[in-house]
DNA sequence: GAAGCGGGTTGATACGTATAGATCGTGGAT
DNA sequence: ATCCACGATCTATACGTATCAACCCGCTTC
């Protein structure tokens, strides 16, 4: 309150209350204008502590609050006179001043937040390495930009996703960042529909709409492994995808198909079976696999990799060795290698996949109006002893 | 666009445009007032695509956007007719209608979140260990009381801390959590100054401010190790202590002191030692202290326990086996256990001291004025094989 | 029949900021 | 002398919401 001592005698000034005495240290060297005067006036009525505003430098630099915004925001050819700067940067602070955010984003400003939505739960321990690299990517990469990082986490446990409470959720933030695998179509497509920036980890495709999106590259390493299998003998390769039917299993399926093509082999010898969990693979339904003739399987990944590891198990149990009679690849994470097992797979690049995201975005929200952007990143091939040549009978 | 047809049209009745029909839908059966429809206008005159506000609803609904807030916010004794509750959620529902955030915040309402301030990064893989249990808990606690949680990245890599970019930094969430050994004094001082709500993670003391915290209980389970010490026939017993003298520190001195009396040790038994990192801990300090008399080391730990484990290598090199010839413990989280060495220590609860700080600040954003409140939780003992009964020579 | 009451609704305003448009000197060109 | 340009600043308004005071209307009460 002593603060306002200055201004409160300019104020009796005004109304000729105490005769103009200048004040050594800190006075409005011109009286304010009437105008912020009366705004002056009204907000010093309010009760209680308050941070200071825009009004109250004003008062205090002798300028309006109007100039004082321009200070603060200015420099883009608006002129302000360097003595005024000067004096309105004195009084920001002595005042201890700071923007209030909700007033600049009620104005349509950004907000400098980028917002992260996961459609499962983040922190929890079991899937800690699943999302964590992404994670890291997001939140160096938003730190660099300048940006905070606001996560979603009150929205999913209530459940209604995105559009939960009232459907506000995500718009505090200036835009999000949206991620997991079982994620609600509908809730992106009416976010793409509302014209909400946001770019999703991995690809999906929303007719109608053509919405921004980062994902790994699945279709070439998948291609790539085919083409190794058939090179090493293989005839017969069966893609074992998850149950879901999203889009990294028709990725995956397409690859497969380039890669048979590219080392002619006959688009019949291609089998694609489903699974949803380790539960769906019997003994009865892998060695009926080698029966038929198959040799190598690739394995679409599930976050805890539960049907390629059941495979394995089931195959060891039935007398199917991996790799001599079987070789088996996953086509994105595997699980971690063991003493006697490094599994042939490719890495996905987390962390440079969370960190383009958030590049995405930001374009997003301060580059001029462009068209949502799609960016598919290559994976790196990790190569094991989980395949090998085929031995001919 | 084809949303507002019976709006537009119902605006063309009023200006005698066109003759009153009733849609047979959905028709405002209240021709909506002059004052929300000069509104309405305005604000159809915008361009671009954008969210629809209380105004369009009340405009739908033929109610004034005072009545649509109403419905939104009220309950508590506010009374509105079931008739009009029902027409403005229909229009909500049409039209997806979400409370803008900023516009709230403005108002001095809840936006439904609280910050996390680390004065360190949190994310790094290096300190994951450290962090991550408290993230856990209040990633927890914030979801289970319906507020996201906003991760202030931002701050931290730009110097300046709290009060960084124009100081703005925290302003953003209802509240804050702080956290982080290396905090500025001078920072909590100005924020608890401002009136800002946030509960820091560990002990503070500020003078002339009382500061929400929560923190470990170190006095009691230091007491009882130094009892058992005692009980162990230790007479001398030495403490090494973190340099940065803060409040975690002397709450272990004083814990030392508290059981050196209850254990009727003389004060003349106990030693001090301070010590920065590993480098501060060479083969003659270690020797001495044995020389000295030395027979147990309680150790303040640092988060990455450099200064213990040195302590350990070097008196091993040095031929003082741990525990025959010197008994050592920590004073908090020790290194992880190996084959042959558990060491004697205590466990900080980190995943219930994030909630515990998550409720305290609700409590403070919710709850009636209340002075700042302070909680101190107790931690977990682990007794292993680093302290032994010592040998009288 | 006037006064009081209370449920239901509306007009108006404040929140703090950004910015478009107006104003006002001032100096230079016509 | 007039006009224009321009630098510097000011007035005024919009952003979308919450809320207070006022109001209207039908009913009871004296």
């Amino acid at each position: 309150m002593p603060l306002f001592a200055p201004a409160l005698r300019c104020l009796d000034v005004m109304l000729g209350k105490s005769t103009p005495c200048v004040h050594p240290l800190r006075v409005p060297r011109v009286p304010p204008s009437r105008y912020v005067l009366v705004k002056w006036i009204a907000m010093r009525k309010r009760a209680g502590p308050r941070r200071p505003t825009q009004v109250e430098i004003a008062q205090r630099a002798g300028v309006s609050q109007a100039t004082v915004s321009l200070v603060l925001n200015g420099g883009d050819g608006v002129p302000v006179a360097e003595e005024t700067r000067r004096r309105v940067q004195q009084a920001i602070e002595d005042l201890g001043y700071a923007a209030n955010p909700a007033a600049r984003a009620l104005r349509g400003m950004t907000v400098k937040t980028i917002g992260l939505y996961t459609f499962e739960s983040v922190f929890p321990v079991d899937q800690r390495d699943f999302y964590h690299p992404f994670l890291l990517g997001v939140e160096e990469e938003a730190a660099r930009l300048g940006y905070d990082l606001l996560l979603f986490t009150s929205a999913n446990t209530a459940q209604g996703g995105v559009y939960a409470r009232g459907r506000n959720a995500l718009l505090k933030a200036d835009g999000c960042v949206l991620l997991g695998r079982h994620i609600s179509r509908d809730d992106l497509a009416n976010l793409a529909k509302e014209g909400f920036p946001f770019v999703f980890i991995g690809r999906r495709d929303i007719s109608e709409t053509e919405l921004s999106y980062v994902a790994p590259d699945y279709v070439t390493p998948t291609a790539a492994l085919v083409e190794e299998l058939a090179a090493l003998g293989h005839r017969r390769i069966l893609l074992l995808r998850q149950t879901d039917g999203a889009e990294p299993g028709d990725d995956r399926e397409r690859g497969l198909r380039q890669g048979a093509r590219a080392a002619n082999l006959h688009p019949d010898d291609l089998v694609v079976e489903f699974s949803s969990g380790a539960a769906d693979i019997g003994t009865d339904r892998v060695t009926g696999w080698v029966r038929d003739g198959v040799t190598a399987v690739v394995v679409e990944p599930s976050e805890d990799n539960a049907t390629g590891l059941a495979l394995a198990e089931v195959a060891e149990a039935a007398g199917v060795r991996i790799p001599d009679h079987l070789s088996v690849a996953f086509l994105g994470s595997a699980p971690p290698p063991t003493a006697t097992r490094i599994w042939t797979s490719f890495e996905i690049p987390r962390v440079e996949i969370g960190r383009a995201a958030v590049q995405l975005l930001v374009n997003l929200l301060e580059g001029a109006e462009q068209p949502p952007l799609q960016l598919v990143v290559p994976c790196t091939d990790v190569r094991g002893n989980s395949i090998s040549r085929v031995v001919r009978r």
